[in-house]
DNA sequence: GCAGTTCGTTGCACCGAATGCAAGGGATGT
DNA sequence: ACATCCCTTGCATTCGGTGCAACGAACTGC
């Protein structure tokens, strides 16, 4: 797709190097020794770079884990609005939350992940706070699936389903984890969906 | 009910009323110059007490506009397991809901306080923890109502539903509080449950 | 009423996350 | 080669939160 595989300047190949140095070293860490026992003073030394410059590259120590929130949110978002109209907004929000799988990087597997997740709250607190955040990004489409009218005030439906799609997404998350990974993930949002709508 | 309306110790009398003096000094400075930008110190200060004791009343500045969260949670699984078994889990979790209506506090209104969990992230957050803390405890109810298999392991359906409802309330009261407070919260809340079981 | 214990208050030191600022040095573009 | 940009770094500072130890007032049994 990208015309320019090799990045374009010095700075930006080194800045992105020094990016994955720092994502990968702090994952480790994470998974060694828990994310909230975790330092940045660790990371940054683990990583070869003064604690001010961790800063420069991660707003907080969330955003390590957590990703570019913003980029992802409009990814999705395109994933959604790209599903087609004949759709239903449950069976949009499923395709699109089902192409969402996140590739495993080398530091850490999703199942870690996930753990890490269910060990530090403010972790969680974030993940949920994203989740608000998508319901604004999602809700134009959603309103027009549901066949909403534009102009009514603040209606509530759209951003209710969105909710209730991404609640069912975490429970069904939440239960893999617990199994270890071995049950189905998708089966278990069908499940949780169908329950809540039966 | 109480036997004793009058406290029965004088340790145990002041240390509520330096509580209650708490609560509304930092209600009433989170009012006026929002949550974000009232330190600890000045909550100390305006109370009167030092800001070590502070801490020893509250865990977190977030406790004082939370409340006891475990008291609260106790009382809604209560509230909800007092429900006729005769209604589904969406009517039983809708009546538990409404009955939760929280009185205003001298020094805030609902509305207020609505407006300083909408400005606040870090209050918004530990909400939505609170809502997972209560899919655990009203999970075991909703499941007799649901008639899941209490042997499933870690079945999702339970929570599934809980967490489709706390978001239909979320979602209305945030509705709710945009209108500046003129809508109906429990149409809105009806409306939100409608659409996604529609 | 008195002695001993319990418990609340406070100050102090400390930790960890996060931000602002300014200086130094290497990369960049002309 | 020179000027400019920006990346790094250290330093100081803010704020929330915790552990500890000392002091004093309230509670208990006698």
């Amino acid at each position: 797709m990208d015309p320019q595989p090799a990045a374009p300047t010095l700075r930006e190949r080194t800045r992105r190097a020094v990016h994955a140095e720092i994502t990968s070293t702090a994952l480790r860490l994470f998974v060694e020794q828990g994310y909230e026992a975790t330092t940045v003073d660790q990371i940054a030394a683990a990583a070869g770079i003064s604690r001010r410059s961790f800063f420069h590259y991660f707003a907080s120590k969330e955003d390590v884990v957590m990703g570019d929130l913003e980029a992802l949110g409009v990814r999705v978002r395109e994933t959604l609005e790209a599903r087609p109209t004949t759709e239903t907004a449950w069976e949009a929000l499923r395709e699109t939350f089902i192409g969402l799988q996140e590739q495993a990087t080398d530091a850490a597997t999703p199942l870690q992940i996930a753990d890490m997740y269910a060990e530090a709250p403010s972790l969680r607190a974030r993940h949920l706070e994203k989740h608000l955040r998508w319901q604004e990004l999602l809700a134009p489409d959603i309103e027009r699936r549901l066949g909403v009218e534009p102009g009514a005030t603040a209606d509530p439906r759209a951003r209710a389903v969105i909710a209730a799609a991404l609640a069912c997404l975490d429970v069904a998350v939440e239960a893999w984890r617990q199994s270890g990974g071995t049950s189905d993930p998708v089966d278990l949002f069908d499940q949780a969906v169908a329950a809540l709508r039966a």
